[in-house]
DNA sequence: CAGAGACTTAATGTATACAAAAGATGAATA
DNA sequence: TATTCATCTTTTGTATACATTAAGTCTCTG
């Protein structure tokens, strides 16, 4: 792997997981030296994470880890809707129904994964993963696609501002369940309708449990 | 201005006015040489191309102009329809009327600007321009902006890909009014309606006057 | 003659030295 | 004491030398 590579992940993940806060000044000799490698790499790693909007460039000082206000969340997910929205109904259009079939069974058992010993609730997000991918995949659209990928770094971050309490995982289990469901009906008005109350209530989840650092 | 400045701008003119045309190679020792500067400026602006999606990394031997596709314009168009449905909405919602309704007032003048000189129709371009950044700050959306700014880029290069004949700019120039009429008017469902109208019109005269290369 | 493998070559990936610019700090003055 | 200017320091921006890797080619063998 690329040394640009791993300063990359590195700094990414940091981000993500709230060890380097928003306004964190990122000095590319520390960061450098942190990682293990030369600033060449961290300059690179550090335009990518900016290109996608994790960091900020602060014109002349730095890049700084960018912030999370209550009002940019209500942004992220203004635009999260809009996509999702739609993409919900092309997958609806275009996708094939088997596997939307089998991603609703799987999620309707999502409470035997939740259930389980894992903290972390590996099993569990995987799974919603791979209804994200199947979407990705079933729009056929490129454009939309990434336009989603870029979104979804950003929602990790928040999600982790919010508690992970069984409770709500059992019911966006099911929300994503009837995602699924509406896609592999092949009927696109109940798969935005579907996705607008799971986004609705996803949000509402994340703001009530907001806890400001 | 930075080097890589000089050398982002360059290579990002020289894509979206087909000089460089999709499938190019671009070597950074080549393309260093051409611009003047060192390696390192050129292999941050193709990062930020590649970013953008202007090039794509092709492992291993350099960058290359990403292609465009009929089919890739149709993927454009879905997530521009997306996009750009949902912000003439919002900018009905929050814009302030009488920005609107200016610009609806001077696009109607639009074949004034049409019927002057100049070939690039600059300053029709320049007033078209100014109804996106109007609706760009009505949404008070910085994500659905971004996201809206990065795709402009590409819809530039398709534009050069039909016939800039008059006529078609005339029927624009009306649809733009429109556009600005239902926003200044805070209809936001007649906006949507207007937007997808506009989208339908200009991705068929787009496909309709394509010349393959 | 076809195919596989090693070698050559040319490209990108990395490190580092140097240049330039933006801030911070200090002193001098009003 | 506050403010401004100059200097100094720290940081980013650029160039270049070196390392590494991947592709192309040539040869050797089956």
């Amino acid at each position: 792997m690329r040394a640009s590579d791993r300063a990359y992940n590195a700094l990414r993940e940091d981000i993500i997981e709230w060890r380097l806060r928003p306004g964190t000044v990122l000095a590319e000799v520390e960061q450098s030296e942190r990682l293990g490698v030369s600033r060449t790499p961290v300059r690179e790693a550090l335009s990518r994470l900016t290109a996608e909007g994790l960091t900020t460039a602060a014109g002349g000082r730095g890049v700084v880890v960018t912030d999370i206000s209550l009002d940019s969340i209500d942004e992220l997910f203004e635009l999260r809707e809009t996509l999702e929205v739609r993409a919900a109904a092309l997958a609806a259009e275009r996708g094939e129904p088997g596997v939307f079939a089998a991603l609703h069974t799987q999620l309707l058992r999502a409470p035997d994964l939740l259930s389980s010993e894992d903290p972390a609730r590996h099993e569990y997000y995987a799974l919603v993963s791979r209804l994200d991918d199947a979407i990705d995949a079933a729009i056929s659209n490129s454009y939309l696609a990434n336009a989603m990928r870029g979104l979804r770094v950003h929602l990790v971050r928040v999600r982790r501002l919010a508690a992970d309490d069984t409770a709500r995982l059992h019911a966006a289990a099911a929300e994503h369940a009837a995602i699924a469901e509406a896609i592999a009906a092949g009927n696109p008005r109940l798969a935005e309708a579907a996705t607008t109350v799971h986004l609705h209530r996803s949000l509402t989840h994340v703001k009530a449990t907001h806890t400001p650092h």
